[in-house]
DNA sequence: ATCATCGAATTGGTCCGATCAATTCACCAA
DNA sequence: TTGGTGAATTGATCGGACCAATTCGATGAT
């Protein structure tokens, strides 16, 4: 296990945080016009180039619009805001909102954790499933290796996923994993694993390995809905 | 219908656009490090600050890390690439790869719909379902005129996310639309309703407004589940 | 009074040149 | 071989200048 070396964050970074915190917490709201570049730059005791790279990662986040002539303009990212929006917006949400997020975002990784699986039983190759079937071999001589389990889960549903062969649900299971990670900060308790984890992957695994999406489904979808509501539980009782 | 503003685009976009298409095709690959600024804005003509705000751009997409004193690499959009990159990558797919994007694409969209119809049916406030009753009136009396038919069409699908009470399925359903406007431009023949489109939508938000989960969930999965299928054959064929 | 027109003010877009700061790497000494 | 040291590389920030699109008020015609 590599250390993740630290991101060292720049003024542009900073400044980029903290209008991005704005605008996520509602205090910008859409339709709002920033103030101008050169005015925000003094204000923020910067440059008006640092203050634009500032902008212009904003911009590539549609969060805002910038338009010669006119400003910058706040958009509204509850309609047009992109699904990689999550992370942050889980970051600074209040505490009060964010069981409820964690268990819309339970709801939503479970579907599409599910039918990854199923399309990788209709399309894994006997390679990627040998590969599932070391990770889990891997996993149980693990034993108990707090790290270790962890690490391998992440990789065991990445896996799972590329094996459906679909970019759209890999791409989706990127985002899903950092926000699951914003979340594994606050409660750190819902790092868990079921009693019966090993036994159902390699039940799932075994579904995928016989071409078999249904019952993969079945089987997947079940273990989810337990795995996840003890999940919830231990954040409503922490 | 207010005329769609086009949105001019700065030689830092281009530039953007170009390094970001490099990066999704696959000739700049992870681990690569791009030429330093300095060499890179004489290349394309420009200067350094135009060119810092284009990678500004990517680095906020997750595509590079620059990194001072190293330089500006390439990261693998594929293991840590964000959702929001999926418009992109399927505009410049190649042809033979599209309708299997497509394919895919359609089946998540199902399933984060379909799980959006149940939320909703759990939650929605009497206003939202009135909401959607008064979308589907629209849509019988558009009565053809396929603009009003398209823009309400997303309105309801827009609106039944919103009564799902769910951040995470508003912004991951912003972000699949987005894609399918993509695939619209690339195949208008999927531009099409199901012949039954109307009385099957009525059905299901008769199901959210009875409270009925499960039949809102039976429902639609049925009807959208035939209409992907009509829509994925329509582009087998054209 | 109302509307069209034009021009000044506002504001983002691009460009130049310079300096600061983190990283890398070759070189040297122990 | 090892460890340190400094030069080279490269991104980060800065200040100032000018270009270009938009906005908006003044002006004048109808």
């Amino acid at each position: 296990m590599e250390i993740q070396r630290i991101q060292r964050k720049g003024l542009a970074d900073v400044i980029g945080d903290q209008l991005r915190e704005g605008i996520l917490s509602g205090d910008l709201k859409p339709g709002d016009r920033l103030p101008p570049e050169r005015e925000l730059a003094t204000r923020f005791g910067t440059n008006r180039n640092t203050l634009r790279e500032a902008i212009r990662a904003l911009e590539a986040q549609g969060l805002v619009r910038a338009r010669q002539g006119d400003g910058v303009r706040v958009l509204d990212f509850r309609t047009k805001g992109d699904f990689g929006l999550l992370p942050q917006l889980v970051r600074q949400a209040a505490p009060e909102d964010r069981q409820f997020l964690f268990g819309d975002l339970l709801r939503i990784r479970r579907i599409v954790c599910v039918e990854a699986a199923v399309l990788a039983a209709e399309r894994a190759t006997t390679e990627q499933v040998d590969h599932l079937r070391d990770l889990l071999r891997r996993q149980r001589a693990a034993d108990g290796d707090l790290l270790t389990l962890v690490t391998t889960d992440v990789e065991i549903y990445r896996s799972l996923v590329d094996a459906s062969g679909s970019m759209v649900s890999t791409l989706l299971f990127n985002t899903l994993e950092r926000v699951v990670m914003e979340f594994v900060e606050i409660f750190p308790q819902i790092i868990w694993f079921a009693p019966n984890y090993l036994d159902r992957m390699t039940e799932v695994i075994g579904a995928i390995g016989d071409k078999d999406p249904e019952r993969a489904r079945a089987l997947f979808d079940d273990h989810l809905r337990n795995s996840d509501k003890e999940l919830l539980r231990r954040i409503g009782s922490g």
